[in-house]
DNA sequence: CGGCCTTCCGAACGATCGTTAGCGTACCCA
DNA sequence: TGGGTACGCTAACGATCGTTCGGAAGGCCG
């Protein structure tokens, strides 16, 4: 139902993601679906609709894809398993991605307190991660987690720049996490 | 000299890292610095004068930080001293690092173009200094190096997000350098 | 003294912005 | 058959946008 709701939707993602939010305008969006640009607020109430949708969506995403991982696996695994999802999600849906990551600070009001918290609770999943692995020694117990967590999650809010749709976000998110593991020192590293 | 332009530079600088280039207008601008908003074309040709001037300042000053690091250093050495020098940039000129990163794409024009490859030759850098390691042996000689470059300026172009003015950015490089060398690996972790 | 340079003013320009209003048409379901 | 629902039109609104213009202070240098 309500077909041109959702590629309305689609299309602001891919626009904001494009030019960023106050880069594209309601006759922009109105140009590309064909119509006067009045009409599109028989769809919404207002552009920043549009914007919070797309995040909603983002969130959503994200989330859903941590929500797969089995809750019993140790913890250096479910980094790995977290680290693919994580890009797989922005590879599949690389405009929500962009808007999540990028234009969620045009957001206004009440909104953007909600969004910071649920962004806040994203990143605290991974962090907790690393504590975990810590302290049950599944990762070095004199792990650094906090910087740790930063270097993944910045690894992961990077993604969006360089990714494209067709990548084996599995193979890269395995590669980054071999780095990550094991390092990168070579037999005469100077310390 | 010229110090009115100057301060006018800086303060574009700031409230396009806040706001958006395009989420800031000239009437911002001159509010700001307490004149009329056409005063400000005795100083500038227009807006993306000052879009191009922050970045401008932002290449330089990152280029100019990886200049200082000598080149007789081993590859990882450089590779943290490098990774200091870009976290330091970003914490003393967060405004101009944060245009640098994020609005660059509101360029129009050649400007844009010029501006995409002048970053292609930053990232370039630290690419080669990772190439260089794993040929000469002080990295492992199996290092996947581009994985490991872009994990590093992924947690470098991040930094902006969380980094703020009075960070010890010394101290935080090294951690980061510290994880990156070492792995994260513990005893008992699972392949 | 005279002229330039910097800085700012006030007013206006055409364009574009997000949004609203009233009115039409086609279709689906009761 | 009739009423709602989805979708679109044209026209206009007040606001704001980046930019231009002519004029006028004040300071510096010849």
């Amino acid at each position: 139902m309500a077909t041109r709701r959702t590629e309305l939707t689609r299309l602001a993602a891919r626009l904001f993601a494009e030019r960023g939010y106050h880069g594209t305008s309601i006759g922009d969006l109105a140009k590309a679906l064909g119509v006067q640009k009045g009409s599109l607020y028989a769809h919404i109430d207002s552009k920043q609709d549009l914007l919070h949708e797309a995040m909603s969506e983002g969130a959503r995403a994200f989330h859903e894809a941590l929500d797969a991982i089995p809750e019993d696996l140790p913890a250096p695994e479910r980094i790995r398993l977290a680290l693919r999802a994580h890009l797989r999600v922005v590879a599949e849906q690389l405009d929500v991605a962009t808007v999540f990551v990028r234009e969620w600070r045009y957001l206004e009001g009440e909104r953007a307190e909600d969004f910071l918290a649920e962004r806040r609770r994203y990143e605290e999943r991974f962090r907790a991660m690393f504590r975990e692995g810590r302290e049950n020694g599944t990762l070095r117990t004199d792990l650094d987690d906090q910087a740790a967590a930063l270097l993944v999650l910045s690894a992961a809010n990077w993604a969006y720049t360089w990714l494209h749709a067709d990548a084996d976000t599995d193979e890269l998110a395995d590669r980054f996490y071999a780095l990550l593991i094991d390092g990168i020192r070579g037999y005469s590293t100077p310390v």
